[in-house]
Parts: structure tokens; C-alpha cells; sequence
RNA sequence: CGGGCUGUCGUAUACCGGUAGUACGCCUGUUUUGGGUACAGGUAGACUGGGUUCAAUUCCCAGCAGCCCGACCA
């Protein structure tokens, strides 16, 4: 894409009154822009970023042989009645058609999905399943805060899985939490499966998934030893405690972030609407359901904050918005190189527009994206000088060298 | 929802009870060309409503909005 393009423009100061990383540098760089508190709109940088974190997490979906749908944001008031959500839930947007007719906004789904999936499960012989969808979810929460940390309406994947047993839910449950791991590993973040409450429905303990950070807002308990970690609000143990899991070291205290959770809904969506299926005995059951969260865009925010210095962001190659940054200097003419670029299959970024060195490397160097390339009247006919974001060193090399470094890492 | 702070050109800020200034951006021209090049000229602003006052962007009240702390976050 050439910059000139992008409707957008980089901002020189930070926005008075954020205070998160991710708030600031996200709206600097035109990444997302804050429409009220809570609610964002994602500009064409952000959106390329959005949609890579949801491919990750869409190809890990994909792996557990989940199924993708869409289902509607507008619910009618009667399904969160059946549940008691209408009444418990007070995060849950409610809101009256011109005829008093009376809806809700989806906080999480089950309410749609369990009927949705129970209505084609008519024996044992068609379970187990697994659907989820990415899609936007709305909270009602009384502080939206700290960029895209916290907000009222958010992306998120959620999976629904339906179980005959708790034997193959668990075993599914166990899968679900690797893969788990294995996404956020992809994303460049380290997270925590912390224990958690299972919410107000279920005496079960949920997982967390916790990324270390300040701007987070649960506090943990973890051990460094092995992989335990609780959230403190259901910890039975302190700060210092001895590991219970591996009694090997006392366990630390941090801020972390929530970026998905995992629960065991049991029998009761499936009892509160009366949908069963017929078991291998022949009787009416009703279906164990998991169902499985990431927050999309606060993974945005979260990798924002892990990843950035004083002169940007700092993206991780599988969340870029592009590759590389290419950066015609002093004149010189980019356009084949970027073609060349293109044409090799590489995401870039073509800085094509009539302004000084330095304010394209600090733009640049806002922006994030993993390697800069140049071409100018220095570095001569056929060659470029690679740089990655984050390091001081830059290399001249052919184009075809330069071409093959990056796709080392990104392809 | 409780508490606190804040609303001034597009952005960030300054001063002030009496003609609102600066930087960046943007426009015009010159200049410069490897870390936001320099110069000249130009463009553009007091959240809304009420009150006090001869006079309010400034003081007071309310509303709205934003941020922070807390609570909340099935």
C-alpha cells in the first residue's frame, strides 16, 4: 500500500488525557480512533492488525475442528429471560424498539447458540460439536478505560462446545487450553491459564488467560517454578505463599490482562431452554457446554503495551500491518522496489510521499512495522538499506538479499 | 455508581475579569534533503446553558464530554 494513500495522518502529540501506551500510540500512529469512551473505530492500519490476530486465532479454531457462524448482535428479551440473564446480568445493554418491544445486545452468546446447535443435535451420534464465531460483543460496564484495553463494545472470539459427557468435554477443554497457549505464543505474548471464578452460574473454576502487564486490571498469584496462577480473587493462598501446585517456590504478584477465558457451563443452558439429545442409553440428556473466549481487540491494546519504546510501536511479525516499510529518500524514485517487494509476495508499506528523511524514519519508526527498507542516492544502484524496528544497526544489501531476509521471518 | 481532575484553532499548550498568544499541522513561496531542515506570509479556536458583572474564555452553578482512583466487570 503507498502511504499517501492512507487517509489518515500521523499525529505529532499524544492525545491530552490517555495514559496507556496503547491509547496513545495507537491513535498517534491512526490505528484506531476513539469514537466515545469504550467504543473505537479501526482505521486502515488497525484494521490489517485486527484481522491478522483474528487469522491466528481463527486457524487455531479451525485446528480443534470448531466450526465458524455468525450470529445476530440483537437478541430478543425472551432468550435472557429463560437464562435469568435479563435480571442478573448487569453488564447486558438492554434497549426498547419504537413499539416497546424489548431487546438486548449480545454480552456473550450462548443464549443464541445453544438452541442454534441443539435444534441439528439429535443423538449422541451428532455430538461432539464445536461453533464459534468472531464477532462484537457489547458490555455495559461503568468505566471504560485504558484504550482498547476496557471497552463497551468489543471484538472477541467466542467458542460454544457440546459434550455428551463430562469425560469428552474435559477432554476437549484440555485441547481448547493448549491451543490457548499456543495462540497467544503465536502473537508474541506470554499468557498465564490462571484460575479463575466460573462466574455467577457455576461453582466450577474457570481459566483465565493472563498477559502480564500494568495496564491490566486483575491481580495474580503465580509461581515462576511451575505453571500455576490464580487470579487473588478466588486465591485461598497470598503473596509468598508456597507454590501449592509444585512447592517449590513462593509465588509472585502481578497486574495482568485478560485476554480469553475458558468455562465449563455444564448442563444448565441446555436445562434452562429443555433441548437434549438422546444418549447411547436410549433417555433424554442435556448436552455439557464449554464455551471459550479471546478478546480480539484488547489483544490489539495488550500486544501495544508489551511492545513498544520511546519512539513507537514495536509489532510483532505476526500482528504487523505490513512486513516492511519501504522509504524512498532524497527524491529517489521507490516505486520498483516495491513492485519488486509485491511481486515477491512481501506486505509493504511504500512511504511514496514528498517529505524529509527524518520525519519519514520517525513516522516509521511510530508506525511499527517490523523491517525498514530504504532506498536513496546513498545507497546505491541495485541495493537498499535494511533495518529492523527496534535495532540501531542497518545493513546495505542487494534487493534480492533484502528480500530473502524478510521473508525468513514473515513467510 | 462514589471520589478527583480537566474541557481554549485539526493536535498539543500559554496568558488573562477588558482586542486570545505559541508550537506542530494545513495553504503559498523560497530553502533544505539520512533522524521531525530553515525562513517569510497565510489559515484556524474559548464544550453547552444559566448566573454574577459595565464587561466572562476567565468567577459561580448546572448539563454534557474526557481522563484518573475506587467499586463494578454472569
Amino acid at each position: 500500500m503507498r502511504q499517501s494513500q492512507l487517509f489518515t495522518k500521523i499525529e505529532r502529540n499524544a492525545p491530552k488525557d490517555e495514559t496507556t501506551a496503547n491509547a496513545q500510540l495507537l491513535s498517534r500512529a491512526g490505528f484506531a480512533s476513539k469514537l466515545m469512551a469504550g467504543t473505537y473505530s479501526y482505521l486502515p492500519l488497525g484494521l490489517r492488525v485486527l484481522r491478522k490476530i483474528e487469522n491466528v486465532v481463527r486457524e487455531e479454531m479451525d485446528a480443534l475442528n470448531a466450526e465458524e457462524i455468525l450470529m445476530p448482535m440483537l437478541h430478543p428479551k425472551s432468550i435472557w429471560t429463560a437464562t435469568g440473564g435479563w435480571d442478573k446480568i448487569d453488564v447486558l445493554f438492554k434497549l426498547k424498539s419504537r413499539t416497546e418491544k424489548e431487546y438486548a445486545l449480545g454480552q456473550s452468546e450462548e443464549e443464541v447458540v445453544v438452541p442454534l446447535v441443539m435444534k441439528y443435535v439429535m443423538t449422541y451420534r451428532d455430538l461432539p460439536r464445536a461453533v464459534y464465531q468472531i464477532h462484537w460483543k457489547f458490555r455495559d460496564e461503568l468505566r471504560s478505560k485504558s484504550g482498547l484495553l476496557r471497552g463497551i463494545e468489543f471484538l472477541m472470539k467466542d467458542m460454544y462446545s457440546f459434550h455428551e459427557n463430562q469425560e469428552d468435554f474435559d477432554q476437549f477443554y484440555a485441547r481448547a487450553k493448549e491451543s490457548y497457549l499456543k495462540i497467544y505464543k503465536r502473537l508474541g505474548l506470554v499468557a498465564k491459564a490462571t484460575e479463575a471464578s466460573g462466574g455467577s452460574f457455576t461453582e466450577k473454576i474457570s481459566y483465565e488467560f493472563m498477559v502480564l502487564t500494568d495496564a491490566g486490571e486483575d491481580d495474580i498469584l503465580y509461581c515462576d517454578a511451575c505453571d500455576y496462577c490464580v487470579n487473588i480473587e478466588v486465591a485461598k493462598c497470598e503473596e509468598g505463599s508456597v507454590c501449592p501446585k509444585c512447592g517449590e517456590k513462593g509465588l509472585a504478584k502481578a497486574r495482568a490482562s485478560e485476554v480469553g477465558n475458558v468455562f465449563d457451563l455444564g448442563q444448565k443452558y441446555g436445562k434452562d431452554f429443555d433441548l437434549s439429545f438422546v444418549n447411547r442409553d436410549g433417555k433424554k440428556q442435556h448436552a455439557i457446554v464449554g464455551c471459550y473466549g479471546v478478546g480480539i481487540s484488547r489483544l490489539m491494546g495488550v500486544i501495544v503495551e508489551k511492545y513498544n519504546d520511546e519512539n513507537g510501536i514495536l509489532w510483532p511479525e505476526a500482528v504487523a500491518p505490513f512486513h516492511v516499510h519501504l522509504l524512498a529518500l532524497g527524491g529517489v524514485d521507490g516505486e520498483e522496489m516495491y513492485k519488486t517487494l509485491q511481486t515477491a509476495g512481501v506486505e509493504v508499506l511504500y512511504d511514496d510521499r514528498d517529505a524529509s528523511a527524518g520525519e519519514k524514519f520517525a513516522e516509521a519508526d511510530l508506525i511499527g512495522i517490523p523491517w525498514r527498507i530504504v532506498v536513496s542516492s546513498k545507497t546505491g544502484d541495485g541495493m537498499v538499506e535494511i533495518k529492523r524496528r527496534g535495532e540501531k544497526e542497518t545493513k546495505v544489501v542487494t534487493i534480492q538479499e533484502a528480500i530473502k531476509i524478510v521473508k525468513r521471518e514473515n513467510v
